[in-house]
Order: structure tokens, then C-alpha cells, then sequence
DNA sequence: CGGTTTTGACCCGCGC
DNA sequence: GCGCGGGTCAAAACCG
């Protein structure tokens, strides 16, 4: 179809960094970010099983059955911008049906489309009930863009282009050792659902996590956040705004701009 | 008419 | 080396 999609799109970008480490496992080495989205709240948002209202536009372009879920799974690339190898992957939860979970591979390479629209109307966002996002990376950051992305160190401040956020999550402690821990934005921050974050180490305890036990509530993310110092003011900061807008513009901008640190294990 | 969805086939990595 | 399963392609159908 399109030619400037090469069949391989995800692999040549990891290609270009790491020709050699990537080429040999070039499936496992892409940035992962989890998103479980319950959809008996916002299902009205949610056709089917189908791609969450994000602000972005995602093609679906694949779709396969998955061996123990009797929900398949679906495939989006994001349409947004023809170079974009944004993706994603949509299943229902094996163990709750009403549990969406969404895989986001890659990231964005452009501003997401209604990020300044909807920051005008941040005082009239949905509510944002409970998500669950967790950022799995299974390797370096295989596209310039994540290079730039990577700071290991204060990160606030250095925001994109489009996001001039006041405060960023930062944990000073593994910080410091961040040199194999990667920060990657995640391409979800212009999702308009309920989205909880989850930070996981272990692929296996993810999938675990999503499917046997229950995701982590707000306060469970505020819980494993606020173990940082920093993000403790980030989050000090929002308590003192109306939870509707603080969260919204919250989940809009920082949460999903956040970069969180995982480790490759 | 352009973009999206559907669906079967194909490709490739991984485990045995 | 083989088979399995996941991920992607691509053509046709569908929709606004």
C-alpha cells in the first residue's frame, strides 16, 4: 500500500540504531506501553473492543485471534501522520471481558491532533474513571525522536515541543542509575479514556497483573508514584486543583508525557 | 472519492 | 528442523 511504509517499519527503525543487537530480535526490542481501559464505564466511547478514543487516529490493519483469549486481538496504526509508526494492539482481558487492554508500541513522531483544541477545553473533559497504563520496554529506544527523549537526569523542563508541562515525574534515586533504564513518552497522552498507570518490570507479572488481579486504582498509582520525591510535588501540586481539570490535564499532558523508567530485566 | 475496516494469507521469531 | 503463534500485508468491501 503505502510505500513509505516498508513492511518492516518497526524493525528498520530499531535497525538504525542497533543493527546488529535489533536485526537478531527485532520483535522483542520495541518500547511497550500497556493501557488497561475498562470499558463498562466509557463503552459508549469504545466500539466493540475497538480503538479508545484517543485523539489520535489509529487503522485498524490487522486482526488475529489469540491462543487462551476468546477475544481477538486487534491492530491499529496510527493515520494521523502517514510517516507515524505509532501503534497499537487492542484485546479484551481474558478475565474480565470488560476489561480493554492496549498495547501501544512506538511512538508518535508528531504533535498529537487535538492536543491544543482540547487543552483550551480542559475545563470540560469527561471524566477520567480508572485506566491502567503501564510503559514496558523491551529495549533501547529505537527511534531518534526517543534519543532525544532519554534524560536520564532532570527531565522536567527539557519538555517536547508541544508540551510545556510545569512538572514531570522524576525519581532521583533510580535515576541516578538510569543508565539502562529508558524513558520514552508515552503515545498515549492524548487519550481521552480512564487510564491507570501501572508500572511493571516483568512482562510475565504484567500480564499477570492485567489478567488475574486488579488493576491498580488511582490511588494505587498515586501510591507507587508518590514513592518519588518529585513526583511527590507533581502530584502535591494537582492535589491543589479541581481533580476534574488536574486529572484530566493531568492524563492529557504530564501523565502522558511522562517518561517512566523501566527496566529491561 | 478518500479513508477505514475486514479478512485470509504470508512472514518471521521462538520453543521444542 | 519443524511446528506454533503472533504480527503484518494487501485486496476487497464498506462508509461518510
Amino acid at each position: 500500500m503505502d510505500g513509505s511504509l516498508s513492511p518492516k517499519l518497526d524493525t528498520q527503525v530499531s535497525d538504525e540504531l542497533k543493527p546488529e543487537t535489533q536485526d537478531s530480535k527485532r520483535r522483542k526490542m520495541v518500547q511497550k506501553t500497556v493501557v488497561t481501559v475498562r470499558i463498562g464505564e466509557n463503552g459508549g466511547k469504545l466500539k466493540n473492543e475497538g480503538p479508545p478514543s484517543d485523539l489520535w487516529s489509529w487503522r485498524k490493519y490487522g486482526q488475529k485471534p489469540i491462543k487462551g483469549s476468546p477475544h481477538p486481538r486487534g491492530y491499529y496504526r496510527c493515520s494521523t501522520s502517514k510517516g507515524c509508526s505509532a501503534k497499537k494492539q487492542v484485546e479484551r482481558s481474558r478475565a474480565d471481558s470488560s476489561m480493554l487492554i492496549i498495547t501501544y508500541t512506538s511512538s508518535h513522531n508528531h504533535p498529537c491532533p487535538d492536543l491544543h483544541t482540547t487543552t483550551t477545553n480542559l475545563t470540560k473533559q469527561p471524566k477520567e474513571p480508572q485506566t491502567q497504563t503501564q510503559t514496558t520496554e523491551e529495549e533501547e529506544p529505537t527511534t531518534p525522536k526517543q534519543e532525544q527523549q532519554q534524560q536520564p537526569q532532570e527531565d522536567q523542563g527539557q519538555q517536547e515541543d508541544q508540551e510545556n508541562q510545569p512538572i514531570m515525574s522524576n525519581n532521583d534515586e533510580e535515576d541516578r542509575s538510569q543508565d539502562q533504564f529508558h524513558y520514552l513518552q508515552s503515545p498515549i497522552r492524548c487519550s481521552t479514556q480512564d487510564i491507570m498507570i501501572n508500572h511493571q518490570e516483568d512482562p510475565h507479572d504484567t500480564l499477570n497483573l492485567l489478567l488475574d488481579e486488579k488493576p491498580l486504582s488511582y490511588q494505587n498509582l498515586m501510591t507507587f508514584t508518590t514513592t518519588k520525591s518529585e513526583e511527590n510535588d507533581f502530584f502535591d501540586e494537582l492535589e491543589e486543583l479541581p481533580i476534574s481539570s488536574a486529572f484530566t490535564g493531568f492524563m492529557r499532558s504530564n501523565l502522558f508525557d511522562e517518561r517512566i523508567p523501566v527496566v529491561p530485566s
